[in-house]
RNA sequence: GGCUGGUUGGCAGAGUGGUUAUGCAGCGGCCUGCAAAGCCGUGGACGGCGGUUCGAUUCCGCCAUCAGCCUCCA
């Protein structure tokens, strides 16, 4: 039985879906005016495998992750860059589409644009003007009216009498009341914009999720999230559109993932403290970036650091290293390892656990390794099989252990030289000429494992 | 100030009202020409103070402390 950590309620909660065998979910997903950075590799990596792991466990899942390919940053990156808003989201979508393959971040059944949906949010806009929702203020920019909406604050807990005392909303004079967010918003002198009975311009950053969600998702849906930082007030205003526009509830479970930090500091832009992926790229696997995430629960928060990811390369070799010279077969159904597996799954995802099960369950194809029990390919197979469902363990084990991501300036073919040569200073018992040349190549990173059919290598 | 969520062994990180997390690192052993990998064994923990209980790291309260949100942010 599925639970749910749901942040409507701030409790586990067992899921049910709204229509039986399916589950429809929407992730918010990027601005498209940078490369994406680890922390939203961890938001997406997240939403990946609870996309995966719902379809393990047999509903039909309807995956949705919108991009913002419009808003005030994207604008002014391409300003900045003297180029069409346009050129740039197409270069960063496909920036980010590179790297969330490289980390084996599944397609989203749709991946909406938000410019592709301006009339699906203008309708929405004109149904909350026309039920009095929302309103047109003297500059031409379109507000929703926080004040109309009673559980406004309900997803955050957050009471809007605290947030109007609050000294750091701006005070907009064109708005009726500090807390109104904009829907619609006028296009300022050489700023992209669409025709609308408002005038021209752009829609508001929350609009475009409610918008596309319903438009794809339909009025009610299962599961809606993001990361923790889209809780309020994204989330919120999202509730709040959707909610008066349709008058049904919106979203069952809102799920938030926890923050990326840098030194005990949340990593962000506009800190500075970021790492994207790509860079991170070149030092790191793309595999021990997505182990290094999944290690711990969702909803904790991380560190990022050369030693976290240096300790998921550790544990990734050796749950690897087990899985060389195994012949893949059938996989063993109801095993203990398989329940222990997805009982910490249905626990709220917790892939902290379901990795632990991953290496009891090294442990034992190791030993039966070590014994030459005919149980290798089983445990072997079954040990892949969990793995896969959590997107790891998809590569073909030797190939992995010998790969790098940094140039150590020796090809394979240069190292099978090598151990070849020193195969012959074995067998001629020449130690010395032995061990000097596993201490170069110790030295370049590589490390040898001698056994009885040979020596094997990895990087 | 309001609201969330944390505080677990050297590091990372799950979990539980009384019993082994798991990984990395350490120590001892097996294996090995020596190693490495692997296997076997092993030490080491639950922020502080109260309370509930036969018994609390686990439940409750207070305190301390950290992070986050309240402004764009995954």
């Amino acid at each position: 039985m599925l639970k749910i950590y749901n942040n409507l309620t701030n409790k586990k909660e067992i899921f049910i879906p709204i229509e039986p065998g399916k589950i429809r979910m929407y992730v918010c997903g990027i601005t498209v005016y940078d490369y994406c950075h680890i922390g939203h590799s961890r938001a997406y990596i997240v939403f990946d495998m609870v996309a995966r792991f719902l379809r393990h466990l047999g509903y039909d899942v309807t995956y949705i992750r919108n991009i913002t390919d419009i808003d005030d940053k994207i604008i002014q990156r391409a300003n900045e860059n003297g180029e069409d808003f346009h050129q740039l989201t197409t270069r960063f979508i496909k920036a980010m589409h590179e790297d969330f393959d490289q980390l084996n971040i599944l397609m989203p059944d749709l991946e909406p644009k938000a410019t592709d949906h301006i009339p699906a949010i203008l309708t929405m806009i004109e149904t909350l003007i026309d039920k009095g929702f929302a309103y047109q203020a003297e500059n031409g920019d379109v507000y929703f009216a926080v004040n109309e909406f009673n559980k406004y604050g309900e997803l955050s807990g957050k009471r809007v009498e605290d947030l109007r005392a609050g000294e750091r909303v701006d005070v907009d004079t064109n708005k009726r009341d500090p807390m109104d967010f904009v829907l619609w918003k006028m296009a300022k002198e050489n700023e992209p914009f669409w025709e609308s009975n408002y005038g021209k311009g752009r829609p508001g950053w929350h609009i475009e999720c409610s918008a596309m969600s319903t438009e794809m998702l339909g009025n009610h849906f299962d599961i809606h999230g993001g990361g923790q930082d889209l809780q309020f007030p994204h989330h919120e205003n999202e509730i709040a559109q959707s909610e008066c526009c349709t008058g049904e509830k919106f979203v069952n479970y809102w799920m938030h993932n926890g923050f990326v930090r840098v030194n005990e500091e949340k990593m962000s832009k506009s800190l500075g403290n970021f790492f994207t992926i790509r860079d991170v790229l070149k030092e790191y696997r793309a595999e021990e970036i997505r182990f290094f995430i999944l290690s711990s629960h969702y909803r904790s928060q991380i560190n990022y650091s050369d030693e976290q990811l240096d300790q998921a390369r550790s544990g990734l070799e050796r749950l690897y290293a087990a899985l060389l010279d195994v012949e893949f077969g059938d996989v063993p159904k109801d095993t203990e390892y398989q329940q222990r597996f997805e009982l910490a799954m249905n626990d709220d995802f917790n892939t902290a656990e379901a990795i632990a099960v991953l290496f009891d369950l090294t442990r034992d194809v190791n030993r039966a390794k070590a014994e030459n029990s005919p149980e290798v390919a089983a445990l072997g197979s079954l040990l892949k099989y969990l793995a896969n469902l959590l997107g790891l363990l998809e590569l073909n084990a030797a190939e992995f252990l010998k790969s790098s991501v940094t140039d150590d300036g020796l090809s394979n073919a240069d190292i099978d030289l090598k151990v070849e040569q020193r195969q012959q200073a074995k067998k001629d018992k020449n130690w010395a000429m032995a061990d000097q040349i596993r201490d170069e190549l110790t030295a370049a990173g590589i490390v040898l494992e001698d056994n009885v059919d040979g020596t094997r290598w990895r990087r």
